[in-house]
RNA sequence: GGCGCCAUAGCCAAGUGGUAAGGCAGAGGUCUGCAAAACCUUUAUUCCCCAGUUCGAAUCUGGGUGGCGCCUCCA
């Protein structure tokens, strides 16, 4: 079977076709920069990593384009009231955001253009939707014209005639013909301060919608295969994209929309009044791994709403060991007597990982695949009937399975000098030396790698 | 009110017509000074409820119940 995903578009599975054979282009909306990214951005951001990641695995050469939104409302006010110059303000922002990418074993996209770089090509646009009629100007203002558009709404499935005015719009400031225009281009206000850009459509900023069909279609076409952001992107800005971007050139501009659902957290939308929001940082701060926040992250599918919880983050902390315990210690197995099952196993183990993949990224599918597989190697080799070839095999497989997943740690966390004290406790208890087993066990507790030493039995700290 | 997602073991979760993957936690073992690490074994007569279709339903249909999201700038 092909590689197939849901579209949001069409709500169905769809075989995927780039429109290039052998190329995909496909564009992220990134992070707006005014704040820590939150461990919910970075759930969208692990789903498009692995999205990315398996298309190379799948052999595509892949152009991803990410933006950084380094200008909006929370942008300007914070900056204004900081008194700290906009680029100035959003540097800070736009470097944690890329450690925190690393931190997560994110791959980099192959460019981040940030939106205050792409002034001129906005306003291109602009003047081209107002050139076919699509769009007008109202005190300074410009808006899109949605009654031009018949397609507007599709994306979502939203019914134009049906929506009604709510209480937030009949409070807009802006004057537009029609309630559900949505703005291309705000006037400059002395709240602004000294935020704007003085172009052919007057002294102003953009909207926000605006920035990611130029930048998309810059770096990518005019047309482009896939355009990925979280659920709540659907409407309005991937809706007003689709307008704006078709609305200019008049034809599509998306083949596959893909959106991943959110994260709650202990079972409640994340919100900092709810106490239960967290940044990548608060997580690493309680001593928790990049890793295990990946692994976590990517083990439910992108399109079920997750639910994170510290102990889900225990388990993944665990389930992690398991993988990477499995490496270390098949790299180290001296080989044994083949029993001619491995060949069979790191067949399975391919095409089944594949399978699931394909299948809209089914990544738990794939991920139950995985821990088969390392469980029947593991039984092969507790029985010594693993050939040097076969090991070779299975690690050359879970490598390439690594490609897409990136569980595999870079570094081991323990010291080697704690790992050699360790095993020369081990040692200790096999001679029967057991004070010099008590003595490196004092040790390793003053060393801060056992944390409690109690009548039950130490507890070791995790190697995550 | 409109649109959409979801309900499978203590927890997380795959499976969309052929008799319940996987992970965590728990239990037993390899193996014991008490432990730990690693590995192995084991853990749902049953998939929110009711009715229907079918030789056969977690899976399809109808009706309920419950949770969540979106409906003007939040991934």
């Amino acid at each position: 079977m092909a590689l197939r995903f849901k579209n949001t578009f069409s709500n169905k599975v769809e075989e995927f076709k780039p429109i290039d054979p052998g190329k995909v282009r496909m564009y992220t909306c990134g992070p707006t920069v005014h704040d820590f990214a939150h461990i919910g951005n970075f759930r969208t951001f692990i789903f498009e990593d692995l999205l990315r990641r398996y298309l190379k695995y799948k052999g595509y050469e892949l152009t991803h384009v990410m933006n950084l939104t380094d200008i909006d409302d929370k942008i300007i006010k914070k900056s204004t009231q900081s008194k700290t110059p906009l680029k100035e303000f959003t540097a800070k922002y736009i470097q944690a955001f890329f450690e925190d990418l690393d931190t997560l074993g994110c791959e980099r996209a192959e460019m981040y253009p940030a939106a205050t770089d792409h002034i001129a090509e906005m306003v291109e646009i602009i003047k081209k939707l107002v050139a076919r009629g699509m769009a007008y100007e109202a005190n300074g203002d410009y808006y899109f014209k949605i009654g031009q558009f018949p397609k507007y709404g599709k994306l979502a499935r939203l019914d134009m005639e049906g929506l009604k005015p709510g209480a937030r719009v009949a409070s807009d400031e802006y004057a537009k013909e029609t309630v559900s225009d949505f703005a291309l281009w705000k006037k400059w206000d002395a709240k602004d301060g000294d935020i704007f850009w003085e172009t052919e459509l007057g002294k102003g900023r953009p909207g926000w919608h605006i920035e990611c069909s130029a930048m998309s279609m810059k770096y990518l076409g005019e047309h482009f295969d896939i355009h990925t952001g979280g659920v709540d992107n659907i409407f309005p800005h991937h809706e007003n994209e689709i307008a704006q971007s078709e609305g200019a050139t008049g034809h599509p501009f998306v083949n596959y929309w893909m959106h991943s659902e959110h994260l709650l957290v202990e079972g409640r939308k994340m919100a900092k009044s709810l106490n239960n929001f967290y940044t990548l940082r608060d997580l690493l701060a309680k001593g928790y791994s990049g890793k295990s926040v990946r692994c976590l992250l990517i083990s439910t599918h992108y399109r079920m709403q997750m639910n994170f919880t510290m102990s889900g983050l225990d388990g993944s902390a665990a389930a992690l060991e398991r993988y990477n315990d499995f490496i270390a210690n098949l790299e180290t197995y001296p080989g044994g007597t083949s029993s001619g099952l491995a060949e069979e196993f790191c067949k399975n183990a391919a095409q089944g990982f594949e399978e699931n993949l394909d299948d809209d990224l089914n990544i738990s599918g794939s991920l139950g695949v995985v821990f088969d597989f390392i469980r029947d190697i593991n039984r092969l080799k507790a029985e010594n009937k693993l050939s040097v070839v076969e090991r070779d095999a299975a690690l050359t497989l879970v490598r390439k399975f690594d490609t897409v997943l990136n569980f595999a740690k870079a570094t081991e966390s323990l010291d080697a000098d704690i790992e050699v004290a360790i095993q020369a406790r081990t040692d200790a208890k096999k001679r029967k030396d057991f004070a010099e087993a008590d003595r490196i066990r004092q040790e390793l507790l003053a060393k801060g790698i056992i944390l409690e030493d109690t009548a039950q039995g130490v507890r070791w700290k995790r190697k995550g």
